[in-house]
DNA sequence: CATGGGCTTCGCCCCAAGGGCGAGGTCAAG
DNA sequence: CTTGACCTCGCCCTTGGGGCGAAGCCCATG
């Protein structure tokens, strides 16, 4: 329908299925200029061609694509459009994913036993942790990047480890600020190795004071977040209530192989310096 | 950690990660009730048991629940949460589906040939349809469960034939009302069947009067929602153009067996009486 | 030519779920 | 007593529009 007549703003509403004030508002940020506005009256006029854009609009609306994504989408040459439409929905479904994940642990901590809430009643212990010398890697890191970055970290460490007789106490991971969506650590690494042995390699290292140490010991499946949050307060809390003051960062020390532990394993301990 | 201490809002806030202006919103909409607001100061102070709500809070609303479902998870006996989140999260799981389906769509509309754009061109032609007497099932219906009730009603439709000597032309289906999120139809399922023989069933029934319809024929892909509507678009711009007006509920024709038929073959004809 | 009905535009207020900022009141320690 | 930290309140901002009302505009009819 090579239609040359313009359409009035109310006709390309309705064959465009487009609400009167969305078209305003595509306008006004740029996504669907009218052919040509009545300087008197405002009176917005479209071609009919238009519509195809309209339609497109719609479609990526309908895929909650903010507007100024779907402006990039319009112009983008067409052959460049597939690209931007498939980075946006692969960025959506990996947010969903995410959210997936997060909706089983929700599911399991408002169904599971603990009749009376749902904060697990952690056990907290404590002990007195000797001085020891470390291989140490420190980074600021997002949340989503930690659980990578940890694993890697800890592959290197135990790699640099082997050269001077292996590790000698369980690898610890410190947490010298908040990860969160505005701060972002630092965090460190540490792989405890033979002090005698250590200085015959240039890796990174430092001396770990010996200190007493509040902890509670925690399953695979609390590991994850946001769930290991309720270990850290479980902690700080008891601390609070015998009058402590935290004396150093808070950490989570890895006491077997993570990756071999079923779900419910005990595999760590959150640890507070007092 | 049953700590008898009120806890300051700040300190409430720390502990639970809920920005102050957001527990200020939760106690104005009911769902985290400071246990004491002093008269004076406004000041609110909460139990260190409320903490678990506030922790639920947080994750609920990390999977977007609106703040009225998450005030009736909390309001909910235990027994009952995990019903109301299950029921959230498979509404969020159906709509996503939904937008994968849809996200498919637009990347073959986006990516697919016409390299001009996107809407297809669809070729109008004109028939005579002669007076028909059609078993016939109506209803309203939401555009989610418009395919599978069209489905369904064809296959009763057919099965109501078969006593009557089986149908005499194409099914149609006839939308008297826009089907979309806020007008569902009504829409009538028609099957043609002999006259002669008909009335000797008391199935629902109606004679579609004579008439001369315009058309355009589209393959299986471009039946689904929201491709149709550009061949919708069509046969409307088309009788526009023509200066003829619409005489009657716009329908679709489906001449051929639609599930035997692949993507690309031509299965339905959209249709406006003229 | 006037008048009516329908179309359009603009402006204001509203939704969720808070974020940010600033003014002013309060609390606790030095 | 003062200082700094803490707290509350109020206003405006965000996204993507929906709703309403006032006013202006266009076209067809009488």
């Amino acid at each position: 329908m090579p239609d040359d007549e313009l359409l009035s703003s109310g006709e390309f509403s309705r064959r465009s299925r487009l609400s009167p004030k969305a078209l305003r508002l595509y306008e006004q940020q740029g996504l669907l200029l009218p052919d040509e506005v009545d300087t008197a009256n405002r009176y917005r006029r479209y071609r009919g061609d238009q519509l195809n854009d309209a339609r497109l609009i719609v479609w990526l609306r309908r895929l909650d694509m903010p507007l100024g994504e779907v402006a990039a989408v319009l112009r983008a040459p067409v052959a460049q459009r597939a690209e931007l439409l498939a980075a946006y929905w692969e960025a959506v479904e990996a947010r969903f994913a995410a959210q997936r994940h997060l909706a089983g642990h929700v599911r399991d901590l408002v169904s599971g036993g603990r009749q009376g809430g749902y904060a697990m009643s952690h056990t907290v212990l404590t002990r007195e942790i000797p001085a020891q010398m470390v291989l140490t890697e420190q980074r600021h890191v997002t949340p989503e990047e930690l659980p990578a970055w940890i694993g890697a970290a800890m592959t290197r460490l135990y790699g640099a480890a082997d050269a001077v007789g292996g590790a000698v106490a369980p690898a610890f991971v410190v947490y010298h600020g908040e990860v969160n969506h505005d701060s972002d650590g630092p965090v460190e690494v540490c792989l405890p190795v033979d002090p005698k042995t250590a200085d015959s390699i240039d890796a990174a290292m430092r001396e770990e004071p010996a200190h007493r140490e509040a902890y509670v010991r925690i399953a695979k499946a609390q590991v994850a977040f946001p769930q290991i949050l309720s270990a850290f307060e479980a902690v700080a809390g008891w601390l609070h209530d015998q009058n402590l003051p935290s004396a150093g960062a808070p950490r989570e020390v890895y006491f077997t192989d993570f990756m071999a532990a079923g779900p419910d394993d005990e595999v760590c301990d959150i640890a507070f310096p007092m």
